[in-house]
DNA sequence: ACTATAGCGGAGGCTTGCCTCCGGTACTAG
DNA sequence: CTAGTACCGGAGGCAAGCCTCCGCTATAGT
């Protein structure tokens, strides 16, 4: 629920002013997060409004189409794990990548959508994909330049895979984990 | 679009007797099986009934509920899944486990939906989801048995590995492949 | 404290999908 | 060929979601 860095990435929608304006702003967007999380990109949007308290006329006012919605829970999503990658940073070349796309699979409120939505092309989505690939690359390229992974993996490839693992219906955290695991050590060479 | 063997696994709704009636039937769960690959599990019944030329009623006739249509398009893909498990049978261990995999992945028109639904439980999930197993954990074993196959990965594990991925979104096919190939090189022993 | 105005919120018109019901059609058995 | 009936199909009532519009309210600057 961190609910006060805001834009960074350009795109954004801008945070109102007054401050009234400002707690329904933040609300529908802590709401919007919930709800993408757990009915993805189709969500009710009046169900949204509902769970932040706020008429649906306000939603409008802040997020005038559906996307707009998205974009901003999205791209905020995006520099969470941008941030966590210059934390990872200091960890050895495969524990760092490791690390990272672990926190990849945690934060993903938007695991669903991201799943769903992972080749859609719209000007906050390129500009995010940029900045996650920006982040994460480098990352991937340490563990490869170290012989930590495997020469014949694209970064792409990568998180796609962790993203449909994301996504998937697991049983309970641990097979997920498990999963994870074992779909991380194709990546190590023999 | 095999369209003439039907049920076998018992559960399924059984094909009607007059010939217009039969050609209806046949018609709607083609239409079905194209539409919840397109759109999941929600795809809409009268798009269903309009694509299958047959009036939205007919469809209830044959499938009261949104449910029994599914079930019976997903027992479908089920019924070829095992039939596909005994044609790989004479390969090798760990090709014959690849193998059905890949079938696996191919078939799937209910991909999305699968990757949706697959924790429900409806009397035909319990029933496919055993026939499935039945099918492929033989496969599975042999491999393991054969050290073609890491010892602290389960069926259950794999399977949901592979409609995870099978459901995320790719560039292409050959990304498909390629990041299938990546995960089931998790699962060989170092 | 006062006021101009940014911002609120929900009523309501519209679309889309669900499902039922029943007058009409066309298949099959004899 | 004919009759009986199984089956067809879509009109129509209902629910849910989308989005706009505008009279009312609360805020912030003086």
């Amino acid at each position: 629920m961190t609910e006060n860095s805001r834009p960074a990435l350009g795109v954004a929608v801008k945070r109102p002013v007054r401050s009234d304006a400002r707690r329904n702003f933040d609300a529908l967007l802590s709401a919007a997060r919930d709800a993408f999380a757990e009915h993805g990109t189709g969500a009710s949007l009046e169900e949204i409004a509902r769970r932040a308290g706020v008429g649906i006329g306000t939603l409008y006012r802040n997020f005038p189409t559906r996307q707009d919605l998205f974009d901003s829970v999205y791209l905020g999503e995006i520099e969470e794990l941008c941030a966590a990658a210059v934390q990872v940073a200091d960890l050895p070349p495969w524990e760092a990548l490791e690390a990272w796309l672990q926190r990849f699979v945690e934060y993903a409120a938007t695991k669903k959508a991201i799943y769903e939505e992972l080749n859609r092309d719209s000007e906050a989505f390129r500009v995010a994909r940029e900045a996650m690939y920006a982040a994460g690359q480098p990352l991937f390229d340490r563990a490869q330049d170290a012989g930590a992974l495997r020469t014949d993996a694209l970064f792409d490839d990568v998180l796609r895979m962790v993203s449909g693992l994301t996504g998937a219906g697991f049983v309970d955290e641990d097979q997920r984990t498990r999963v994870l695991q074992l779909a991380l050590d194709g990546l190590r060479p023999r």
